[in-house]
RNA sequence: GGGCGAAUAGCUCAGCUGGUUAGAGCGCCUGCCUUACACGCAGGAUGUCGGGGGUUCGAGUCCCUCUUCGCCCACCA
């Protein structure tokens, strides 16, 4: 066949065809009926994606990300799982309200222009008319997600549990409405969760300002602080109780500068004596600590900024901001107060200092503390399951090290503020009642009117955090509320997780909590944690850094597979992935020359086995198997094996995960190296190689040599295919018995099998293969050693160990072919000069080189072996000679060490044999 | 400040409960257009396994210590 196949792989040319065949065909839908727990006969296997911000587009880390996903989708899919991948996106309250506020900006307009009515309409139907593309792009590399169930965290059906959830929690006494410091994003202007205000270390200024005494103004108190604004809303100075250096002057007034007025010295055991002059001031509206420590000792709580960040009085904070500073940005009035407290000579000094500030995880802003009413989850009660099911294996975390901080996370968990100020989002369902007063009513149904006295009622004005839905993701996107739904009782619990670290705790760990909480089990039984992309410098990779590829750039320029390749080939447990931005070729170069690898196999393998139906394996009689034969189906059965060990076991077979269980699998690059590995190094160069002679000779071998030859690369292009999964599609189709339109997909066909062990006979004459290996490659150096070329023939004799000929016809013939040599038998041994090898059983490869071998340079390559080998051996001898080793070391080892001392000492003999004849002495 | 981890070939990393002559990919050097493939083939070089100490018959692997990096969390103003 196929001439018309080019000797280079176009993936353009079919990645689009092939994709749309899988889809047309249904390969990537699950049933629920086919799961076990509903009666059917397969394991469900689900993964659901960490939704994309709907107005995302695909950078490295969501090629990444899917990848991984797809390629264990794959894996489980062909392996007989009813795998489901559930893709979707994200509303991602803050992230798109910005957007359309940055589009809204540029218009010379704002969000209180437009109203929260008409704003929220045009982000929905921005979202509707450019939201998803990161969907699509899904599908440029291969994704084989259940489109069927594409979801969103905004939809009808998912704010239905939504609100459920709100309902539930609250029903539960584990949702309560709390008026107290929160982390303020003055350009978002709303409240974040203390995970979505980031800590940063920075360089600020420490400010010592004296406090004089209300009644004794000569004396003072200094206190020491890095927000001086702060200080119009102070309400005390504290110190410690214990400290003798201001043990006078607690239970006394000071007076508060500028604002001017009287604050109490007071005493509480939080103030650190050591740092700064071991006198704080107490600010309750604007920081956590202080609110802590005013509602200790009841202090009034002035809030003495407005929302944007501008100096102003609010609640309780009458005659405090001076006029002048009414309006001012917090920065510019922190300079004029400084610039006062100097000039009255109450700056005492000021000092550079660094301290951790926190900035909105949005916007970068750095955030203020604020004082406001705002809705919490109480997480402690919440947070005990998940903690259990990561302590007693229902769930595992990989790499094992982020179960660490996993734990030390949830055990020191603090109540999570879901509520934001924004417009974009769940709204809360909560409304009140103007005429019964202020408690709030919870309905999982919008109210008109109050059910109590029917009077009118106002929904809350604040949404949901969006990880309030995100985190029930995994439950929400298979039917929950609806807990007869058939895909939740199909496919929940699903199994993996895959994502980045960073959104362990805001996600995943919620995920957690929100499974056990609302279903009672666990929502998957392994998070596996991947790493970051990052440029050749480490750098992670991001658009406004510059330093980013586009994955649709790669696809173009290598093909997806390419993309994928590498991507998973680079991959180790838990390290990430560095590429060159500024070199694509260095980076995807060897992922698409992998696939032209393959394409030339398949091309080879085409033209010489054509069309025509070739036998099962099963159905060859077994005893016209070559030692090439069974030498390769060797290699395929180990390396089955060896890609199944890095691979799974893909569930906890009893529900946890046992010991032996716990930390394997998921080796991702192991299993693409050493699939990788099998189809390059050992199918296409040598098994490949070997049957050129045999398919040209034609015969019953061809036949067999045929067989063979499509039943391994077949396997091989099995093992493959969830990594690259187009190039090993689009040649699988090609190969015999595979009539085009008869609806055959690797993606759907049967993950590969070793053979049934007791194969003794062919592993022996496998065995014999590998002398073939080491005979070949002994011919090859000693003609790299004298420059003579590969493509030109020499005689090479073999000798066996104890001096016979090597006579085995299908050893000569290939070691013949394989290393273009006249192979010829021991009786027919040179006299003249001659290049020697000695293989590890101790028999010999001679090539004659009359006229051209250097002895000189012979016998020094031999003497060098041999000083090698004998180091060695007497090493490995005087280990055997310890007593200790014997009688400690376990049987097997002791027994493998004295198996190798007689085969080194045999090999010893030969060579020094080999020394003496050649070189004298 | 609390918690966790890493240091193995030029680069990215394997090396499981201590036991063959420490590996892989990429890169590098040399030679080859050998009728599937130069996006290829053949051959080759490279590591006192961060330093020091200890346990052991035996340590890259376990313990201690030092050095250097990294990650997560955090209310010393």
């Amino acid at each position: 066949m196929p001439s018309e196949l080019s000797p280079t792989f176009d993936p353009a040319a079919i990645e689009r065809d092939v994709y749309a065949r899988w889809v047309e065909a249904g390969i990537f839908h699950a049933e629920a009926d086919s799961s076990n727990r509903l009666g059917g006969s397969r394991t469900p296997f689900t993964i659901v994606i960490p939704p994309p911000n709907v107005t995302a587009v695909l950078h490295m880390g969501h090629g990444l990300n899917s990848t991984v996903q797809d390629v264990i989708v794959r894996w489980r899919r062909m392996s007989g799982d009813e795998a489901l991948w559930v893709p979707g996106t994200d509303h991602a309250g803050i992230a798109t309200q910005n957007v359309i506020e940055r589009q809204l900006a540029d218009e010379g307009r704002n969000r209180a222009d437009l109203g929260r009515a008409a704003f929220v309409e045009r982000t929905r139907s921005f979202v509707n008319e450019t939201g998803g593309v990161i969907l699509e792009q899904l599908r440029a590399i291969g994704c084989s997600c259940d489109w069927t169930r594409t979801a969103y965290t905004f939809s009808p059906e998912l704010s239905r549990g939504v609100r459920e959830a709100f309902v539930r929690l609250h029903e539960a006494g584990l949702i309560y409405r709390g008026h107290r410091v929160i982390h303020w994003c003055l350009r978002c202007l709303t409240s974040l969760s203390d995970e979505e205000a980031e800590h940063a270390e920075e360089t600020g200024t420490l400010y010592h300002i004296r406090y004089p005494l209300a009644d004794q103004s000569d004396r003072s108190v200094v206190v020491a602080t890095t927000r001086p604004e702060t200080m119009l809303g102070d309400v005390a100075v504290a110190v410690h109780p214990d400290d003798e250096r201001y043990s006078a002057v607690v239970g006394h007034d000071l007076l508060l500068p500028i604002a001017n007025v009287r604050i109490p010295v007071i005493a509480d055991e939080y103030v650190d004596r050591e740092f700064g002059t071991g006198a704080v001031k107490i600010t309750p509206a604007h920081d956590p600590n202080d609110f802590e420590l005013g509602l200790r000792h009841a202090l009034p709580m002035p809030v003495i900024m407005a929302p944007d960040g501008t100096m102003s009085e609010g609640d309780d904070a009458s005659g405090r901001v001076p006029p002048e500073l009414r309006g001012l940005d917090r920065l510019i009035a922190r300079q004029r107060i400084v610039d006062r407290l100097r000039e009255r000579g109450a700056l005492a000094r000021s000092e550079s200092h660094q301290h951790g500030v926190r900035h909105c995880y949005r916007c970068d802003t750095v955030v203020e503390p604020r004082l406001s009413d705002q809705w919490f989850v109480r997480m402690k009660p919440l947070a005990e399951p998940a903690l259990a099911g990561v302590r007693n294996g229902r769930v595992r975390i990989l790499p094992e090290r982020w179960e660490a901080v996993y734990i030390n996370w949830l055990e020191g968990i603090r109540d999570w503020n879901i509520s934001r100020q924004l417009w974009w989002g769940h709204r809360i369902p909560v409304w009140y009642c103007g005429a019964c007063g202020d408690a709030p009513i919870v309905s999982r149904t919008d109210i008109a009117e109050c059910p109590e006295c029917g009077g009118p009622v106002r929904q809350d004005d604040d949404v949901l955090d969006t990880w309030f839905s995100s985190w029930l993701w995994p439950i929400s996107t298979l039917g929950w509320p609806d807990e007869a739904a058939t895909d939740l009782r199909a496919f929940y619990p699903t199994d993996v997780l895959v994502t980045a670290p960073e959104i362990l705790f805001f996600w995943v760990s919620r995920m957690i909590m929100a499974g056990y909480f609302f279903m009672g089990d666990a929502p998957f039984h392994t998070v596996y944690l991947h790493g970051t992309v990052r440029d050749m410098e480490h750098v992670k990779m991001s658009k406004s850094l510059g330093n980013g590829i586009d994955p649709l750039d790669v696809v173009a320029l290598y093909g997806a597979d390419a993309l994928r390749y590498t991507v998973i080939a680079g991959l180790g447990m838990g390290t990430d992935v560095m590429l060159d931005p500024g070199n694509l070729e260095q980076s995807f170069g060897p992922g698409r020359n992998f696939a032209t690898k393959l394409w030339n196999m398949g091309r080879f393998l085409l033209s010489n086995v054509g069309d025509a139906e070739v036998p099962l394996l099963a159905d060859l009689d077994q005893a016209k198997l070559t030692r090439a034969d069974e030498w390769i189906l060797n290699r395929l059965d180990s390396a089955i094996h060896r890609c199944d060990a890095a691979l799974g076991p893909s569930h906890p077979a009893a529900g946890t995960w046992s010991d032996a269980e716990l930390r394997v699998g998921l080796r991702l690059m192991e299993f693409t190296e050493e699939a990788r590995r099998f189809t390059w190094d050992e199918l296409a160069a040598w098994y490949l190689e070997s049957t050129k002679p045999r398919l040209s000779a034609g015969g019953d071998d061809a036949g067999v040599a045929r067989a063979v030859l499509v039943h391994v690369f077949d396997a091989a292009l099995r093992m493959l295919h969830p990594v690259v999964p187009f190039i090993t599609e689009t040649l699988w189709q090609r190969l015999p018995g595979r009539p085009p339109g008869a609806g055959m997909f690797l993606a759907r066909a049967a993950w590969p099998r070793p053979r049934a062990t007791g194969a003794a006979s062919g592993h022996a004459r496998a065995s014999e293969f590998e002398l073939v290996r080491e005979s070949v490659s002994a011919v090859r150096q000693i003609k790299a050693d004298y420059g003579i070329p590969l493509g030109k023939s020499v005689d090479a004799v073999l000798v066996a160990r104890d001096g016979a000929a090597r006579t085995l016809e299908e050893e000569r013939a290939l070691i013949g072919h394989l290393a273009r040599a006249q192979v010829r038998t021991a009786t027919e041994v040179p006299s003249g000069a001659a290049a020697h090898a000695v293989l590890t059983d101790g028999s010999e490869v001679i090539v004659p080189l009359a006229g051209t071998i250097d002895v000189e340079k012979e016998c020094h390559k031999l003497r060098t072996e041999l000083a090698q080998l004998e180091t060695q051996l007497a090493a490995l001898r005087q280990r055997l000679d310890n007593h200790g080793f014997v009688s400690r070391a376990p049987a097997h080892v002791v027994e493998a060490e004295r198996a190798k001392s007689t085969e080194w000492g045999a090999r010893r003999d030969q060579l020094a044999g080999k020394v003496r004849a050649l070189c004298g002495s």
